[in-house]
RNA sequence: GCCCCCAUCGUCUAGGGGACUAGGACGUAGGCCUUUCAAGCCUGAAACGGGGGUUCGAAUCCCCCUGGGGGCACCA
């Protein structure tokens, strides 16, 4: 594999606009891992040239959700680096000295058009069915008077001057080779009249100065790529090799993936934010896999890759570039068979904090025995909760229809509890294998098939129609709570067929 | 409207001219196991968007159509 040779320079350049969403997440995944395989560096860099979009709480978001992620940059910022500063922000001098370099290279100019010039501009060219672009009033003017304009504080921008003639080409890792006619693109601008650079501008020049070897990003960029080549030429610098990812799309297939999915976790759409699957109980592990697959696959049969795995069997070449659905019935599969791999000292430290977030006063020496039960049967570290909070609550309160046994009446119901009360006083609850084979034969000296008896035991001891096993299930919940919850079920069981 | 990209089961995908009666996974249906629910195991249904070429031969190459997606800002 080439890319294995040399060790590669990438980048994640969120925008701290907003919040890490998976699409962003699966994208610094794969730069992660080819740095990692190439014992090259991952870097991170703040695009946040556009200080009217900035939302204050993204960018420690975007570290916390990196952080989480296991995907550390090597480069970036808090921890700094040889190419710095990593925030665009901070790096408007060496724009500025770009930019003077390509306006006397003859690639870039001064544009004084107004805001208002450049609107009705476009109104009237959509009027007449034109595609919007700048019409290049400002192409025309002479450098030197161009240059006193600006001595003289007029407000300005900088245009690229795009060819004219010709064709550009720019070349995609995965796909054909894309050819666009110059004159179809426009003179876009590099330099805004604040003095910012814009993304057109910023991320080439960053990518080059920050050696930037490959470039992953969305392909909502493909339409301006050849723009960003034109650039590269211009300054006669060395592209990188640049991959356009295919888009994620909502799990309907509809549209690309978006916020409305994110706030809207019913019928299956969970949220598409990375922090939010934490907090819903999956495991960065799960996570990984789970988006690695997304747009890249490693041969017909093999899906499950933990984090070494990944940055082994992660290649350039099965990148896929079509659009991907994204599908959270499939997170859920992958989040069990990790949660089924963890150790049971693991699993119950993880699950914990939510049992804690519940309100249960659930130490790891009490959970420990728990986490062993519900392993199989959890997909999120919440479910934990779901199936298992009973064990912390001070009563359960089942409705009293449904401790009758299946099949059974209330009065029937009613002795075979009693019947199980005094056997299981007489047990210890540590011997499984007694316990369950005691009950099975009062399940038949009362002509009842175990399942019966089993579940108006269940009900009466957890509350629950599903739940962990019953036998040892009881002897965590201890004897005396055991035979307490069968003495409340037996009254209600009482009552209910007098009440009838 | 214009430009660009994409196209295999519902979804993620393998496939890069003959090994394809198209493979895997999720989901789904049925079964086994079973004290519930899971987990596990077995079995099944389920796809090459359409039309033209090229070729002895096409899911694979070319063209058109259709469909889907993205973009057309002093946002990224």
């Amino acid at each position: 594999m080439t890319n294995a040779i040399h060790p590669a320079r990438v980048r994640f350049a969120p925008s701290p606009t907003g919040r890490l969403h998976i699409g962003g997440a699966r994208t610094a995944l794969y730069n992660y891992l080819l740095a990692k395989q190439t014992g090259g560096q991952f870097i991170l860099r703040l695009e946040d040239t556009d200080s009217k979009r900035l939302d204050p709480a993204a960018e420690g978001e975007i570290y916390d959700s990196l952080k989480w992620l296991g995907l550390t940059w090597d480069e970036g910022p808090m921890i700094g680096g040889e190419y710095g500063p990593y925030r665009q922000s901070e790096r408007k001098q060496i724009y500025n000295e770009l930019i003077q370099e390509l306006i006397e290279r003859g690639h870039a100019y001064y544009c004084f058009c107004s805001q208002e010039r450049l609107v009705k501009l476009r109104q009237e060219q959509k009027k007449r069915k034109e595609p919007p672009h700048y019409d290049g009033l400002c192409r025309k003017l002479p450098n030197e008077e161009a240059e006193s304009w600006v001595q003289g504080g007029e407000s300005h921008v900088v245009r690229f001057k795009t060819p004219k003639e010709g064709t550009t080409t720019a070349i995609d890792l995965l796909r054909d080779p894309i050819q666009v006619q110059n004159n179809t693109l426009d003179d876009f601008i590099l330099i805004k009249s604040d003095g910012m650079p814009v993304y057109h501008f910023a991320a080439i020049a960053d990518d080059h100065l920050m050696q930037i070897t490959h470039v992953f990003r969305g392909s909502e960029w493909l339409p301006t790529f050849p723009l960003h080549v034109l650039i590269y030429q211009a300054f006669e610098w060395q592209q990188p090799v640049w991959a356009h990812l295919s888009v994620l799309l909502n799990p309907t297939g509809k549209g690309k993936l978006s916020k409305r999915y994110a706030a809207d976790p019913k019928k299956g759409a969970k949220s598409v934010y990375v922090l939010d699957l934490q907090e819903m109980g999956y495991l960065p592990q799960a996570v990984n896999n789970w988006m690695a697959l997304m747009g890249w696959s490693y041969d017909d049969h093999s899906e499950l890759f933990a984090m070494p795995e990944l940055i082994k069997a992660f290649s350039l070449e099965k990148l896929h570039p079509s659009p991907a659905a994204v599908n959270f019935s499939k997170l859920d599969h992958f989040n069990g068979l990790y949660l089924r791999n963890l150790s049971i000292l693991e699993l119950t430290e993880r699950i914990q904090p939510y049992f804690e977030k519940a309100g249960y006063n659930a130490d790891s020496e009490s959970l420990l025995p728990i986490a062993a039960l519900v392993q199989k049967r959890i997909r999120t570290l919440a479910d934990a909760v779901e199936i298992a909070g009973f064990f912390f609550e001070e009563s359960i309160n089942p409705p009293p229809v449904d401790l009758i046994g299946k099949g059974m009446t209330a009065v029937e119901s009613a002795l075979a509890a009693e019947m199980a009360h005094k056997r299981i006083g007489l047990l210890d609850l540590a011997e499984h294998d007694a316990v369950e084979t005691d009950l099975r034969k009062l399940a038949e000296e009362l002509s009842l098939k175990a399942g019966q008896l089993f579940g108006i035991l269940r009900l009466a001891i957890t509350g629950q129609k599903v739940s962990p096993p019953l036998i040892a299930t009881m002897a965590i919940v201890g004897k005396s709570l055991v035979l307490s919850r069968i003495s409340e079920a037996i009254q209600k069981l009482k009552q209910l067929d007098h009440s009838k």
